[in-house]
DNA sequence: AACAGTAAGATTGTTAACAATCTTACATTG
DNA sequence: CAATGTAAGATTGTTAACAATCTTACTGTT
């Protein structure tokens, strides 16, 4: 038999799941902003959809840290905090040099090209002005290291955080206006993920973390004058 | 008004919490073994609850990777493999390691005292011949560094990893029957957070977890001949 | 005998009604 | 008028019945 390329089937055909994928997209994209009540009749009316599996889907976002839980009282889009942040890109700094010190001995032509491509759709995206697009690309590009360092765990634990990430992008944009990600802002990123120096890489990869801080660092003082 | 101590509530009220609490009991602590398909009416009968609060029950363990779904299929316990024992051994390394990091500075008396109240404790369950106690005294002495380092989102993230390396202790237990934690495997590893030099902390952290490894090891083998 | 088709049973997914809890506004009391 | 008690409404938690899907065993065909 020759190679058979078959697209994955769609077994995202649970209500629970696409309510979760929606749900999740409302408000990465900040259309439901933090602090947001979600009310279950209101959203199952809203979506068409009982209050069983939209349940199941809230619980799903609640243990990716986009909603807060309280019993019988209710749950709402997870509030920013500047502790939060803080943690979120200390983190995912560890997160991310760990994976290429993984990755870095099993680097391929698949990888190289993989970057290189993501990089083009990056720069396009802001060329565009498309600022939702150039942040899922961003995080996209970030994404390589995490799918061929082979270590399923970290995975994981990466598309967790992803998604508050993402709404952190969001809000940032939002409140001022623009300043999606910078068009060469990746440049060495990618230059040194192809590169021989793995110490480079995690310097940079330090460095890069430290910038998006304080670029969301804005963020967060809009945060702390609005109490 | 003076300082009140008041115990928290246990808002643990919710049936779905409590059931979750009662499957994850039941999984680490090897009564439900690795590939045990959990039927929904069979456990709700069991439990005397419907199958509502079980279902978000059973979402919350697949989170925590304790149980693996199948939509219209089933769930079943998590099985184990080898890479899944070698990722959670090198990823806790990381997250031990980056934990000691963030605390170094900020260790304090309360900090001292309860690494040696806890080394207590799981010294007293390894004498007792309490295996199942030092398993968890044993989780317990290590918990100590992710509560004082202050980062509330590497906690969590250590708290998801528990609950698996809890249920490959137990497995590794049962399968060689003795062999909970050695008597003085910690002595070294109390001292050392104690001590003044971290580099000696970091790279004993890195030995320790391979330690843990070699002896999981054995359960590697067992399941590889098993198949 | 091997294979495809099919129907019965079991199990998960979904729904809508019911119960428990919380919040809010209002009345009561000192 | 402040503080406490109370009742109404809204919302989450729970249940049990119904629908969709999968698995399995059986039948028939080649």
């Amino acid at each position: 038999m020759t190679v058979l390329n078959l697209k994955p089937i769609h077994k995202n055909r649970t209500l629970r799941a696409n309510v979760a994928e929606q749900l999740k997209e409302a408000i990465i994209s900040g259309a439901l902003p933090p602090g947001t009540k979600l009310v279950e009749s209101q959203l199952s009316a809203l979506l068409g959809v009982s209050r069983g599996p939209l349940r199941e889907a809230i619980r799903q976002l609640v243990d990716q840290g986009l909603v807060e839980s309280i019993a019988y009282t209710g749950t709402y889009v997870a509030s920013i905090t500047v502790q939060a942040i803080q943690e979120l890109y200390s983190f995912r700094t560890e997160l991310e040099q760990f994976a290429f010190k993984l990755v870095w001995e099993k680097r391929a032509d698949s990888f190289y090209n993989e970057l290189d491509l993501q990089q083009k759709k990056l720069t396009k995206a802001i060329k565009d002005n498309d600022h939702s697009a150039a942040i899922f690309e961003e995080l996209e590009l970030h994404n390589i290291v995490y799918k061929y360092c082979g270590h399923a765990l970290l995975q994981d634990t990466w598309q967790r955080l992803r998604g508050r990430l993402h709404l952190y992008f969001t809000l940032h944009q939002n409140a001022h206006n623009r300043a999606g990600p910078k068009i060469n802002a990746h440049d060495l990123y990618v230059e040194l993920a192809k590169g021989d120096d793995l110490n480079a890489m995690l310097n940079h990869v330090s460095d890069h973390m430290q910038q998006g801080y304080k670029k969301v660092e804005l963020l967060v003082s809009d945060i702390e004058s609005a109490n």
